[in-house]
DNA sequence: CGCCATTACTTTGCCAGGCTATGTATATGC
DNA sequence: GCATATACATAGCCTGGCAAAGTAATGGCG
């Protein structure tokens, strides 16, 4: 996996599982990795960077929490961030429709 | 759009777009928007380098043309890239069932 | 004939954002 | 005690898309 295609995609993810429930890094990294069914192992490096991004840019809050004698520190979307999830939502759409209007024109691959 | 999506796709757009048949810059860029309905303008900064790339790879040769008297460097694909090209091809399915995993779940999205 | 738009290729330099690697700290198990 | 897993943070590398500028030839228009 090509790992400059996630380019981009690491913030919306993030808002995306954010926005079931709140959730903290480490977490987050696990819950893509299974939604994804092993395809993202969101590195250290990339999640905290964007998490901080994303809430400079108001699109997450963060609160810092105790349990299971850990100390979590738990994002959670704003309503600014729900708004900008659905942009982004509709961007990779668009941006896989054009992919796929390349990529899939002339072999039936669908 | 957010252009850093297109990360890593540059290139394999290139490839499929060539895989048709040569084809020399200026026209890839075109092919490129008509067949993504606009989505995509390929921006030369981003075009000829990945060109370059692309046949240093070995994954392209080019020659150059006259036609119309205008002077053109056709690439096509060589065996090696045509290699690639299902290889990527097999990674953006990958990665964009990867996406809809976790943009999709709990939505009906699709 | 001069000027500009279009076609066509190239390159420089900026910058975002992924990654590796490292550092910190605590809890649990051996 | 020490290793491992959990948990967060950061510095610095490197890729690659972009804007912008440069070169050049063609063709149309006034």
């Amino acid at each position: 996996m090509d790992t400059r295609l996630l380019m981009g995609m690491v913030e919306t993810l993030i808002l995306e599982i954010v926005s079931h429930s709140p959730s903290y890094g480490y977490e987050i990294c696990q819950t893509a990795e299974e939604r994804s069914r092993g395809m993202f192992e969101l590195k250290e490096g990339s999640l905290y960077p964007a998490l901080h991004r994303l809430e400079r840019q108001k699109l997450l809050t963060s609160f810092w929490e105790e349990a299971d004698n850990r100390r979590r520190k738990y994002y959670k979307l704003t309503a600014a961030g729900q708004k900008a999830l659905e942009a982004r939502r509709r961007e990779w759409h668009q941006f896989s429709t054009g992919v796929n209007g390349i990529l899939g024109a002339a072999h039936g691959t669908a």
